[in-house]
RNA sequence: GGUCCCAUCGUCUAGAGGCCUAGGACGCGGCCCUCUCAAGGCUGCAACACGGGUUCGAAUCCCGUUGGGAUCACCA
């Protein structure tokens, strides 16, 4: 009965771009999907209408596709066990929520928002936990009636039995609830839409769960949704709870901290895989120590219950040192891809797809974002500016290497790079022996002149983009 | 506040009673390489929150303390 077919699902609300939180929950329950050969779903639990938008619906399909969390059954592609959007489900609740009544499971609330909020008031006055009163408990089908008749709206609710509720965490292991501390909660809005906890045990429960793995912030609604699983008859899934994303100061990982939403990590120029392999060594840990790897090489050596089950802070060091390991190693045409569109304020006609590629290939070392680029290749699309390098320019080393670098140049092969290679060896020498400069001057005088700046791409490889007309007409300006 | 979860270098973590003089990665310092930044190689600094047990033996098991987090809705 436990070799049923594993199931897992993701099930955000859009009610904001995708989290980066959420999108570690997605990454591990696809993970385990991937590993056990199980299937992986998308539902959007859009059930809270006034907060939910198409917008943030986009976003969270996007960003769920660009990061490769690709679902086998969801609200686009469909799947036997449709629809996988709440709001479109909205007549398939009210059904179970009248069994349980019948059932005795459950009962009709009339209580309106101000009788609960003083019901609220009254137990912070005492001190004393909350739970609901019972009162609509016993209500006679009269009572009821005469209430209905006013036109009140009951909402239902759950009416919860005390005894001790034990369930096993895949990866929290042993978890115990007193149910007698959860007052009679509400499955069913006066409005006639579920609330969250009837709603998630109706979909799982119908769309055949097997495992919900999920932040650890939903341990307290388990023993709930258990119960509810249990009045249904239903099987009950495995439940697994990972812990939480925190920003560096401990706290919830918020917009104040920076990017929160994986469209905002993209925009400035992380690297999807470097995102995704961050975040699973976020509570996951490589059994032969290799942190870096691709999600296929994760799955094969993933185990739900040999993740950490502490709360991770996710600091931006590692994040980016992966992300320039990641640029490193990518394929250049790929990599190209990705960065044309950061450098759109540049002329990218100027260059061939080729040369493109020459200049990423030659300037993605050093940088950890892709929006690096923009200031590190802004030589070959502009004209230098000389303030940073004033100095260098105006200096003894100067005078002597540029004007005879620039009549060297006019014979070099542009074609050849091995040729201009040899070439600025040859003159390093030459300026070391004759005028004793240091091969490291006679190159930054050169470099200063050709770019403005004291660092920057490898020297045969800019020169050779620039070109023979613009290396020579930059050297003219400064002669 | 009630309930629940968690606790190894600054951070992510390895560690399932002896393999631990606690390992790796990021970051930080040093050296090497080098036309610069970077990368790479080598190397250094850095942790079992505290207190009690259990045991021949505890980072590992138990209890307590402290600290952090989560949650207490007709929001998801």
């Amino acid at each position: 009965m436990s070799e049923e077919k594993v199931r897992v699902r993701i099930a955000p609300s859009p009610s904001g771009n995708l989290h980066i939180g959420t999108a570690r929950t997605a990454l591990f329950n696809y993970l385990f999907a991937k590993k056990t050969g199980g299937e992986y779903v998308l539902r959007i639990e859009d059930t809270d209408l006034d907060r939910s938008s198409e917008a943030y619906k986009q976003n969270i399909f996007d960003s769920l596709k660009a990061l490769g969390l690709n679902w086998d059954e969801g609200p686009d592609v469909g799947g036997p066990y449709g629809p996988y959007k709440q709001s479109e489900r909205f007549d398939i609740y009210p059904k179970y929520a009248q069994m349980l009544i019948d059932k005795g499971y459950a009962y009709e609330c009339f209580c309106s928002n101000e009788d609960l909020d003083e019901e609220h008031r009254i137990a912070e006055e005492k001190k004393i936990p909350y739970k609901y009163s019972r009162k609509c408990l016993n209500l006679t089908k009269e009572q009821k009636d005469e209430l209905k008749a006013k036109g009140i709206k009951p909402s239902i609710r759950f009416k919860v039995e005390a005894k001790e509720l034990i369930f096993n965490d895949l990866v929290k292991g042993e978890l115990k609830f007193d149910t007698g501390l959860i007052g009679d909660f509400a499955i069913m809005k006066s409005n006639g839409t579920p609330t969250y906890n009837f709603a998630v045990v109706v979909d799982d429960m119908l769309m055949k769960i097997s495992h919900v793995i999920r932040g650890e912030d939903h341990i307290s609604n388990t023993p709930k949704q258990i119960l509810i699983y249990e009045a249904l008859g239903a099987p009950i899934p495995k439940f697994g709870h990972l812990g939480m994303i925190l920003a560096p100061d401990r706290s919830k990982l918020s917009k104040r901290h920076g990017a929160t939403a994986v469209s905002d990590f993209i925009k400035e120029g992380y690297l999807t895989e470097a995102l995704l392999n961050f975040v699973a060594l976020l509570g996951w840990a490589p059994s032969d120590g290799v942190e870096i790897k691709n999600v296929d090489e994760i799955a094969a050596d993933f185990r739900i219950n040999e993740v950490s089950s502490s709360n991770s802070i996710f600091e931006y060091e590692k994040l980016n040192w992966m992300n320039g390991q990641y640029i490193k190693h990518m394929d250049i045409s790929k990599l190209t891809d990705l960065a044309i569109p950061f450098l759109n304020m540049y002329d990218l006609n100027k260059y061939s797809r080729k040369q493109l590629e020459h200049i990423i290939e030659v300037t993605r070392e050093p940088i950890t974002l892709l929006k690096d680029l923009v200031y590190d290749t802004q030589y070959f699309f502009e004209e230098p500016k000389y303030n940073e390098v004033e100095e260098i320019l105006k200096g003894d080393v100067a005078k002597v290497v540029l004007p005879k670098f620039k009549s060297e140049v006019e014979t070099y092969d542009f074609n050849n790079e091995e040729n201009i290679h040899d070439k600025l060896a040859e003159l390093r020498t030459y300026f070391k022996e004759n005028h004793g400069f240091k091969p490291k001057e006679t190159m930054w005088a050169i470099r200063s002149a050709l770019t403005g700046r004291t660092r920057g791409a490898d020297m045969v490889a800019t020169i050779q983009i620039l070109g023979k007309d613009e290396v020579i007409k930059r050297l003219e300006k400064l002669i």
